[in-house]
DNA sequence: CTGAAAGCGCTTACAG
DNA sequence: CTGAAAGCGCTTACAG
């Protein structure tokens, strides 16, 4: 087995040839610009399609001096650990692509703050970029956003958050409903009893969104409700912008029921287990989300059970690279790409920090 | 955030022309060939120091017709599934780097002949290759080869199987003690009780090696030792090349005792949910690796429970960009990296399938 | 509608 | 020791 150039590899020169015309013929039906006499077209289309052509794109980077901008609309990470996740990942992608004269613009926004958003856009449309990449926190404003984008034909990815009778090129992102339901199993196995007690806890701050953590109680709540009848469940916000308050709420919680599981739908799930662990509470399963740090330390002293994660670098990693291979190769895209749904357990989280990428 | 490319913008030819030389010496100075005047170069390098001239990457990979070989040495996939996993990544990561005048020449060995190995070193070697990826499956012969790499100055990784002693540049694999610790937790997680009966069940097929297959059986049984005092293991190997001297094996040893749960060290899982199905045996635990189709089949049937997964194609993948990296920008790389240690149930399975690149 | 030619920044023979 | 020139595969402006 052997990747051949001299099979595969086929330029405009050799195109040109074979079709009987010149390599600017070649260039206009490729980039559709300029008139083509439609036999011709044809021709070339059909020959491109069989010797598998592909743009030598470190030529055309080379002969060409114009510069692709790409615009990124997210959250901004202030406060916001979780969104420091996606951008490391469009980060790096933006790095690998610098050479290929694209520029990714990272506009962020405040996401308690629909102005900021609508601004952001703005600027982006602004950049006059070829690609788009945002987050469509709000929606009636994403629905403005992406009809400007359609307007002027600019092709955007969502990320994290989708979108609803939209054309966007793909979507990359997580499947919470089902990730709730990888939860809710695991949750299962370990209890292995008819009658549990489960708490869903919600830790917030004021403005955290809840977008995914609903849909991932909502999967939970399925699983549980079909395959564990008898289930119990006590599903209750703790608002721990407060210390004290936060810790009476839950001293509250525990004094009604004592719970065999607790599901903890984002990542702040470290508060409770802080909280369960200054308490002497042993023995119960505790499942959240994400591999920050702070649930790392839990895990590791094994007061965290599972953790769900689902790979948000990569995300951004990835809808970088798709909007830049759109691009650059007009390769199709999958219109979704859901990151696995890892499940994360003390035995192997190492395994999974700053291993995404 | 914006990369801004044309500030300090300058070529050989702004070099030449201030050093009043031609593009020819300038480059002979950059690249230390040919003879060059020593006032000459002392100019030379006098102004691409001060103007902070950086080459151009593209323009270089354009102009350049330097074939670059790589040669991977892998283990054929005929009769082999795994094999065609990292293969899978090993091409696409091909095709990526093809632009950049990287040839990768994947010779494939018979994985029960040493001899098929040895050959395919020698034709490896005869490619001139400027770096190599292979599994040393071969324990002495694999060291005849890094002796023949390092006289020869060729950097090379190992993938999938590593080497004491030995100076690659990184290695690309799998944790497969951990891995064999995490079966083992989850199947304690599972079954929670003191005295569980576990079977250790080994289908092979016989030239099957049984590197991996043993080191996830020494983390399994520390695992077990240490945190279930009183478990009861049985340990057996089942040949499967027979279908019906293998059944009459397992029915022989489930006369014996009643097991509670079941781990499979390799990816022939299938094989013992296969025959726990037919022989209408429920209720039992089993584990095994790898998600391969029939695999997925026996987890969406809830005969397997769990499977432990690693990223084959993603090592593939990752080991040609590692050396493709390192022969272009001179880049560090880690000298050791795992896979993450994935935890596949059936509530997940569908999110690894095709989704690891 | 189409072709011929210059040029992107570098490498590589070749000639002197 | 040095320079002049061709060429990598593409894009771009220009001429017809």
């Amino acid at each position: 087995m052997k990747t051949d150039k001299n099979i595969n590899k086929i330029g405009i020169k050799e195109i040109a040839r074979l079709a009987n015309v010149s390599i600017g013929t070649v260039d206009r039906v490729i980039h559709n610009r300029g008139q083509v006499a439609p036999e011709t077209r044809q021709m070339v289309l059909q020959i491109i399609e069989s010797s598998n052509y592909t743009p030598n794109i470190v030529a055309r980077t080379l002969s060409s001096k114009k510069e692709t901008n790409i615009a990124v609309v997210i959250p901004d990470s202030i406060n916001n650990f979780y969104w420091s996740l996606p951008l490391k990942g469009i980060q790096k992608a933006a790095e690998e692509i610098v050479h290929f004269n694209f520029n990714v613009h990272i506009l962020t926004f405040d996401y308690s703050d629909e102005n900021s958003f609508i601004q952001k856009t703005n600027e982006a449309i602004k950049l006059n970029p070829k690609g788009i990449v945002f987050s469509p926190l709000f929606e009636s404003a994403s629905y403005n956003f992406i009809n400007v984008c359609q307007d002027k034909n600019i092709p955007y990815i969502l990320l994290d958050v989708s979108l609803n009778n939209s054309k966007h090129v793909s979507y990359f992102g997580q499947d919470s409903v089902q990730s709730g339901k990888v939860a809710a199993k695991l949750l299962k196995t370990s209890l292995n009893i008819n009658n549990p007690i489960i708490f869903i806890l919600k830790p917030i701050i004021k403005i955290a969104s809840t977008y995914h953590s609903d849909l991932r109680q909502k999967g939970f709540m399925e699983y549980l409700q079909k395959n564990i009848p008898n289930v119990k469940v006590c599903d209750n916000i703790i608002d721990i912008s407060n210390e004290e308050n936060s810790n009476n709420k839950l001293k509250e919680i525990f004094k009604i029921h004592m719970p065999h599981g607790i599901f903890v739908p984002n990542s702040r799930v470290y508060h409770i287990a802080q909280w369960l662990y200054n308490n002497n509470y042993k023995g119960i399963v505790l499942i959240g989300y994400d591999l920050i740090e702070q649930n790392a330390y839990w895990m590791e002293k094994e007061v965290i059970d599972y953790l769900i994660c689902q790979k948000p670098e990569d995300q951004g990693y990835k809808s970088i690279m798709a909007i830049f291979n759109f691009l650059t190769y007009k390769k199709n895209i999958e219109n979704k790409y859901y990151s696995p749904i890892d499940i994360i357990i003390k035995e192997n989280y190492k395994y999974y920090i700053n291993n995404s990428i």
